[in-house]
DNA sequence: TGTAGATGTAACTATTATAGTTACATTAAA
DNA sequence: TTTAATGTAACTATAATAGTTACATCTACA
């Protein structure tokens, strides 16, 4: 199963408010229109990033801000935020393998730091790369477009 | 989201091929028992991994053994057989962004190789880990067990 | 102070993938 | 020919994602 979209909507939502927020206020309508999906859907993940203190969002009068320099949030940060696997564990497991089975009793013991070490070497990749590295490229690709 | 099962059921009954062959033949009813699944979902992994040969399994009389040296299979190998995710991108992206919107234009421009970088690191730590370190551990855990 | 325009969130629906289940045709060997 | 297995279609149950409606709440400003 892949990992949810919500993950790639927060990062262009960041990608939004960088581009957009001289001229516009942003707002959940005028994000849920360039992501074109639903503005709860937009509200939802708002409130994760902002909960994780990523973002700045007014109640009342709207409006969103990053709430950090831009090479202080991490892809992992957002991935994190937006919750895209249940209890921090990559990998399914089958659950309760036979006890009278010894490879069903053993089964964690052989598989669980194998794949933690899968798992930890994609959270290092997505900690490596910051809102500045895309950010940066969200620039020249519309300065590119635009010519 | 996380990673199926399938994936985890996959290497529990490579596991249990080696534990077992010699004194047992290895039917999905076996291999079920031990995983605590259903023998039909068993034998629609059986037949994935058949068909990247993986695993020999025989028709009629029943039976399934191990297709290659240990060493040469890796974890990626049988994640790929069984196909985890679809259409091979780890990260699942929303569905027609706003093209008339210069961010929504370019997110997969910006996007697309970042995401591809870290979906490779933990295709290549899968890679990276064999069956002989699996089956290792599992003899080691399994004598332990006994002592 | 009331209102306009926004967020926050509950409740529901639709869709999709996983996993389990039943049933049965097919196969291979004894 | 029988037995015991695989292969697979068809269906169900469950759970997560994503969309939608509705409305309470909040804040600034006219």
């Amino acid at each position: 199963m892949q990992i949810s979209s919500r993950f790639t909507i927060a990062i262009h939502i960041f990608a939004c408010i960088d581009t957009f927020e001289k001229d516009n206020k942003i707002t959940s309508d005028f994000l849920a229109d360039s992501v074109n999906a639903n503005p709860v859907v937009i509200r939802k993940i708002l409130s994760s990033l902002k909960k994780s203190h990523l973002l700045n969002v007014q109640r009342g009068t709207g409006g969103t801000t990053i709430a950090k320099p831009l090479d202080q949030i991490t892809l992992y940060d957002i991935y994190q935020s937006v919750e895209c696997i249940e209890n921090g564990k990559l990998f399914h497991f089958h659950e309760n393998p036979n006890t009278n089975c010894p490879v069903g009793k053993n089964i964690h013991n052989i598989l669980d730091d194998k794949l933690l070490r899968v798992q930890k070497a994609m959270e290092d990749e997505l900690s490596a790369i910051t809102l500045k590295d895309v950010i940066d490229d969200t620039r020249y690709y519309i300065k590119e477009c635009i010519k």
